[in-house]
RNA sequence: GGGGGGUUAGCUCAGUUGGGAGAGCGCCGCGUUCGCAACGCGGAGGUCGAGGGUUCGAAUCCCUUACCCUCCA
């Protein structure tokens, strides 16, 4: 026996050991965010990076292989974050330890395995294990793994084989595909941690028997129908949970008592001066924290950020949620960043990544924390406001529609305001919260139609699978080809003939033409035949890597299936385009020399015109930024570095320096495209020889995209040119305009801005004074109608500014009457009429000025004090102003 | 993918039957003071997110769109 438990780590590199001395290829944890599957939110299993190599889709040059994988399970169909920090065993992150046989060693040796390990390695004691093995199921047409008990019995006894059920030992990758039975090794914990039922056993949901590694055995592959038939070469696929490992191994009562948590729950302690333990509230709020702090630290290392929608969300809510538990022990400062530093170096070892996008993660934390804290803010005074509403209407109850509304819109944690109520004396209506949830759920899974992924046809699938295309288009821009298929029409059915003027598409067996990838848009050009037809190749797309798709257009001729062609690609729009995209490498790398190695590209766009780069980064740029960055990449132009291409594996082109980006999809061997002593990006884009080719590069705008995200499009090349040609333009022609040299420009602008305010405000001035005569004229003319005053005038020279000035300042004077003011201008007709308050109910101002500005060919209306109205007529302003006696009068006799 | 809310001065936000674009803070100037803070007076600063429509008239009503917040999937 070992004298000291063994640690997390040291229980991870013994597993990786152990399965490398037995001829496993050690491979690394894939990314959280699944690559090239965009059915699953985050990587949850050991088996997600070897999907396509059990169903056959890639190869792989070793057969064995073991990881240690990072997983996240949270959001998606099973959904146990509420569960987290109040169980011993629920985490958002964990890591799964897996050894994987592609059509290597089967059953006897994966339960060799399992059983060395764990008792040999792991010194676990063999009295203490069970196993359980599939109990067979009619409907799947299988019988009971006896395979699997056989061998097991050389290890356990009978007794402590216990069968179980399809639903928990079966496992299956999707509706179809490789599937088969599993068996778990169970650990029991003894009496001490059980329920006490009499009824505890294997499988129940106490903590007695803890499952500690699950084996499965991909032996049948599952058809359309249902069927399962033997798979020729079965494979497996283990996972063993490290937390459980070390927890069971160190004695603690739960995952969080290892030395795996404990540290991370002790900068919590540190932070908010309780220690863990003390009471049982504070204990499970640090354990969320704990374990938020984790998965947050390893989603945003892998490229995550907080947002309100798809991974983003879950991260955001996890986030959130860890926040939440921050102020319940009292953290009301930002805490998370130093929680997720302490996951960062406690497990830098072995994730390398963590310490580098360390300070990325911790500004990404505190933006979030920020963000948050404005929420809970605006929330807090809505909920004041809510309460003091119901206190009002004589309630004691916040509704549930109400409390559905703080929730849903404004995002304000139900359990906060379950307290604040609570203090206040008020219930919540949680029955009728409950049901608007429902509504809201049901409304959004109607709408739902599935993942984002593109549905390829079935004509196109069988396509793909006989055909196999040559690339051409790294090393020639001509070639001669046959047409392998033609496919016409909305079905995209294949067919024989495509006629003049007609669109479709080709598959060729070799092409030039560059499908569109990696932000770089497709190749352009035309395919001809020898006796004279000619299409134009509007687009080139790759729906699968065998697939390459010639969208043209017939413009002479006809083009028939096996026909040989000769395919041409555009070659000036080609070396524009690779311009950009040489460019868009010499940018990201500038982007991170400049910014810091937090920079990772986010999109990317690569048109013969222009270049569009997204990147994470959290502030704009500064103007000097951008010039550094600007000149940065100029510098390496001048410098006409030399780029180069070459193939290499995977592992090999990360670990000479390339940069690998998240989201893309690699296979084992990759394209690394290197600027000397610059840049080295993996990709498959096309590019230019040497730097030089770029000619002038250009920054012509930047800016946000979402929360996080920068945006920065250039120029090159001759585009490049013809931008700051035609800035110098603009600038000559608005010189030219105002007499300057462009240089003086802004010198002369300047004296121009304020020489047009000085003018600005003695026309105010003379303004004033004229209306100050206009005024007095006003007043002079100003009749009796039946014993109210009426003043009336045409002011032509004023605006509805002016207007309503002079006639509040009339109104004063008058002290009590009718003003009503009229103006042409630009062909129309301004009133304006009102009324002092003592004649309210006598005269209405709206009423006045709708009945004036009818007569000039208009309508308005306004408050009974003050209205304007408009016309179209000035000619009969005369008329109007004739009948404005009557038009009073008739009010105030009504 | 589907809801809810938002976008108005440098910042935080008001702005109800559609009829004067505002407050607080900040900034500049003047006054008060030995000086500072505070205070008083004055001032600058607004494509009311963008585009279309309805209307005599739109920050306000309708449609489209961008972005932000938020919930659900």
């Amino acid at each position: 026996m070992p004298m000291r438990a063994m640690t997390g780590s040291e229980i991870r590199s013994a597993f990786l050991d152990y399965f490398q001395a037995e001829g496993h290829r050690v491979v690394a944890s894939s990314s959280l965010v699944p690559t090239a599957d965009p059915s699953l939110l985050f990587t949850n299993a050991g088996m997600v990076q070897f999907k396509d190599v059990f169903t056959g889709k890639e190869q792989r040059p070793y057969s064995r292989a073991v990881t240690a994988q990072k997983c996240v399970r949270a959001g998606g169909k099973h959904n146990d974050l509420e569960n987290v920090g109040r169980t011993a065993r629920h985490h958002t992150f964990f890591e799964m330890l897996g050894n994987f046989s592609f059509g290597d060693y089967f059953k006897e040796r994966a339960i060799d395995h399992a059983w060395t390990f764990l008792t040999g390695r792991l010194g676990l004691p063999a009295e203490r294990l069970w196993v359980t093995i599939h109990e067979g199921d009619a409907a799947l047409g299988v019988g009971p793994d006896e395979e699997a008990e056989r061998l097991w019995l050389r290890y356990v006894q009978k007794e402590r084989i216990v069968p179980c059920s399809t639903k928990d030992n079966f496992w299956q990758m999707g509706d179809t595909g490789p599937c088969g039975p599993c068996s778990e090794i169970v650990y029991d914990q003894g009496p001490r941690m059980g329920c006490g039922r009499p009824t505890c056993a294997v499988g129940c949901d106490c903590d007695r028997y803890l499952e500690l590694w699950n084996l499965v055995f991909m032996q049948f592959e599952r058809s359309l129908e249902g069927v399962l038939t033997p798979l020729p070469k079965p494979s497996i696929d283990t996972g063993a949970g490290l937390e459980r490992l070390a927890a069971v191994l160190q004695g603690g009562r739960s995952n969080f008592d290892t030395d795996l948590f404990r540290p991370i729950i002790g900068v919590v302690e540190e932070q908010c001066g309780a220690r863990y333990g003390a009471s049982v509230q504070a204990a499970v709020s640090m354990r969320v924290i704990a374990d938020h702090a984790r998965a947050t630290a390893f989603l945003v290392t892998d490229g995550v950020l907080p947002s309100n929608e798809g991974r983003g969300y879950v991260l955001r809510r996890i986030m959130r949620r860890a926040l939440r538990h921050g102020r319940m022990l009292g953290l009301e400062e930002p805490f998370l960043a130093a929680v997720t530093g302490r996951v960062a170096e406690l497990m830098q070892e072995a994730y390398p990544e963590l310490q580098e996008a360390r300070d990325h993660v911790a500004r990404v934390a505190q933006g979030e924390e920020e963000r948050f804290g404005h929420t809970l803010k605006v929330g807090l005074r809505l909920v004041d406001s809510l309460l003091e509403a119901q206190k009002g209407a004589g309630s004691r109850t916040v509704p549930g529609a109400e409390i559905f509304k703080l929730y849903d819109t404004y995002g304000f944690p139900l359990d906060l305001l379950r307290d604040i109520a609570g203090d206040q004396g008020f219930a919540l209506d949680e029955a009728g919260f409950e049901q608007a949830m429902e509504e809201q759920r049901a409304k959004a899974r109607e709408s739902w139609v599935g993942s984002g992924e593109v549905e390829i046809p079935a004509s196109l699938k069988a396509l793909a699978d006989r055909l196999r295309v040559e690339a051409c288009w790294h090393h020639s821009l001509t070639e001669e080809a046959k047409i392998a298929a033609i496919l016409a029409g909305e079905g995209r059915q294949p067919a024989e003939l495509l006629r003049q003027g007609e669109t479709g598409e080709l598959v060729l067996d070799r092409t030039p033409f560059y499908p569109e990838a990696g932000g770089q848009v497709s190749d352009g050009g035309r395919i001809t035949t020898r006796d004279g037809a000619q299409a134009e190749v509007m687009a080139v797309h790759r729906p699968t890597p065998n697939l390459v798709l010639h969208r043209v257009r017939v413009k002479r001729g006809s083009l028939r299936a096996d026909a040989t062609v000769t395919a041409e690609v555009e070659a000036g729009r080609r070396k524009a385009t690779a311009k950009n995209h040489t460019a868009t490498h010499l940018l990201h790398a500038a982007l991170r020399q400049v910014l810091g190695d937090h920079v990772k590209q986010a999109g990317s766009l690569v048109a013969p015109d222009r270049l569009r780069f997204d990147f994470s980064h959290w502030s704009p740029l500064a103007p000097q930024e951008i010039d550094r960055i600007e000149r940065l990449v100029n510098e390496q132009i001048w410098e006409n570095r030399r780029v180069g291409t070459e193939e290499k594996a995977l592992d090999d082109a990360v670990k000479g320096g390339a940069m690998a980006l998240f989201g893309e999809k690699y296979g084992e061997r990759v394209r690394v495209v290197t600027v000397d002593g610059f840049s080295q990006e993996l990709c498959e884009g096309t590019h230019v020889q040497a730097t030089g080719e770029i000619g002038l590069f250009k920054i012509v705008s930047q800016g946000g995209v979402a929360a996080g995200v920068r945006r920065v499009e250039a120029v090159t090349g001759p585009g490049a040119y013809l931008y700051v040609k035609q800035e110098e333009q603009v600038l000559a022609e608005a010189a030219a305009r105002i007499k300057a040299r462009p240089l003086e420009l802004a010198e002369k602008v300047e004296r121009l801005t304020e020489s047009s305010r000085d003018l600005e405000r003695e026309n105010q001035r003379l303004k004033a004074r004229l209306a100050g005569g206009v005024l007095e004229e006003l007043l002079a003319g100003s009749r009796d109608v039946n014993g109210v005053r009426v003043a009336a005038g045409r002011v032509d020279s004023l605006d509805a500014k002016g207007m309503r000035e002079l006639g509040d300042r009339a109104r004063a004077r008058l002290g009590s009457g009718v003003v009503v003011l009229v103006a042409q201008a630009e062909g129309r007709v301004l009133w304006l009429t009102m009324v002092t308050t003592d004649l309210a109910g006598k005269v209405h101002a709206g009423r006045l000025a709708r009945e004036l500005a009818a007569v000039t060919g208009g309508g308005g209306g306004g408050r009974p004090d003050m209205a304007e109205a408009g016309g179209k007529d000035p000619s009969r302003i005369p008329e109007a102003l004739e009948r404005l006696p009557e038009l009073v009068n008739r009010q105030l006799s009504s």
